[in-house]
DNA sequence: GTTTTTGTTGATTGACGAGTCAATAAACTT
DNA sequence: AAGTTTATTGACTCGTCAATCAACAAAAAC
């Protein structure tokens, strides 16, 4: 049976499966033998491939992550102005990929290791600075001297509320919450401007 | 050795300690057992007074949420202007209370449980509708029709402003955040001045 | 064609943990 | 004094789970 080159297809599927099971759960408390039959294979499979179930929670953030840059990218390439390229990032923060419940379970799960686990901090850490920086690329020529506190309320009202749409009872409102956030972009523009 | 009345002792100090524990470890994978000994007992004891441990969860997540809501309260009361009161909240929010070790578990944990606890869920929306009324409060007088709009972006910088705080490498920084939130609610008043 | 590398799993190990139970003992009730 | 309620725990049940190992199979290398 044994076909070659079998491992990134492994790993690969490994990886889907141990986000749909955090967001199955909501948790971390998901078993390292249900990510493996969802993956279709033996957990001692899994084992072999990834040393141990954090290695998987690792891979599973960094794939989680790489999938919202990809977003952001992919909505940056389109836009033309420095404000268009704002609200592209805005858009791909609060695009249904990320209202999903796989999604809305690694991200909450993945705050949570980054308390403990070094490793899962540096993830997250280089996902804030690429955000901010995207943010700055737009915003200097808006708001000149301003941008990088501009910048930097921006990114933690995108995080604080992303945390509002996906707790709320009820679905979460992707549009409203880029109201908001363009909201206080407006707000924080005119100033810039008049002072 | 039975003494009577020890309901409320026993089960404020496996409380206690289950903030200690979930800090401590920065997951909800604490054993009953530890929680148990922090708190001077059996764990039979702990499951003879709290049912489960989702119980000693909940019950924990009600405690945090009290001593935040105290804590907002007694700010507020020294407040003479709208504007005092607004800072005040502020102020309460990035507290080094909110800051401690035990608090950012207890709060990043809550989280995820809110997720797939309807209770857990619950008390989280409580909390956020009072920490609404209570920015409402003093927006009102200074925003007018704008109060609520501000409102609902000032909260959700809060909850982002401490995301951030908590998970950035180093020791978090309340003034920083209290500052940024400052400064968006100078941008929205002056807008809703001019407009 | 034998050796090495890669893929794969069933079975096992060794540990831990939530919740229950029976039993003990002190304090209140009548 | 007998009975009831409250406090308390050691021991136990029943289950789970991460990680390892031995073994087997097929392809590649030599």
């Amino acid at each position: 049976m044994p076909k070659l080159g079998m491992e990134p297809i492994r790993k690969a599927a490994l990886v889907k499966a141990t986000i749909v099971e955090i967001g199955r759960t909501g948790s971390l408390d998901v078993t390292v033998s249900q990510i493996a039959k969802r993956a279709g294979m033996s957990s001692a499979l899994a084992h072999h491939y990834f040393g141990s179930k954090e290695e998987m929670f690792l891979a599973a953030m960094r794939h989680i992550m790489t999938i919202y840059g990809a977003e952001v990218r992919g909505a940056l390439c389109v836009a033309q102005t420095p404000l268009a390229r704002v609200h592209a990032i805005l858009a791909a923060s609060f695009s249904p990929t990320n209202f999903r419940r796989e999604a809305v379970g690694a991200w909450l799960n993945f705050w949570v290791l980054a308390q403990t686990v070094p490793e899962a901090r540096r993830l997250l850490a280089v996902y804030q600075r690429r955000l901010r920086s995207n943010l700055l690329a737009g915003l200097r020529p808006l708001a000149g001297q301003w941008a990088e506190a501009v910048a930097d309320g921006l990114s933690a009202l995108i995080d604080g509320l992303y945390l509002r749409e996906v707790l709320k009872s009820g679905a979460p409102d992707g549009a409203a919450a880029v109201a908001v956030a363009r909201d206080y972009l407006t707000a924080q523009l005119r100033r810039a401007e008049t002072e």
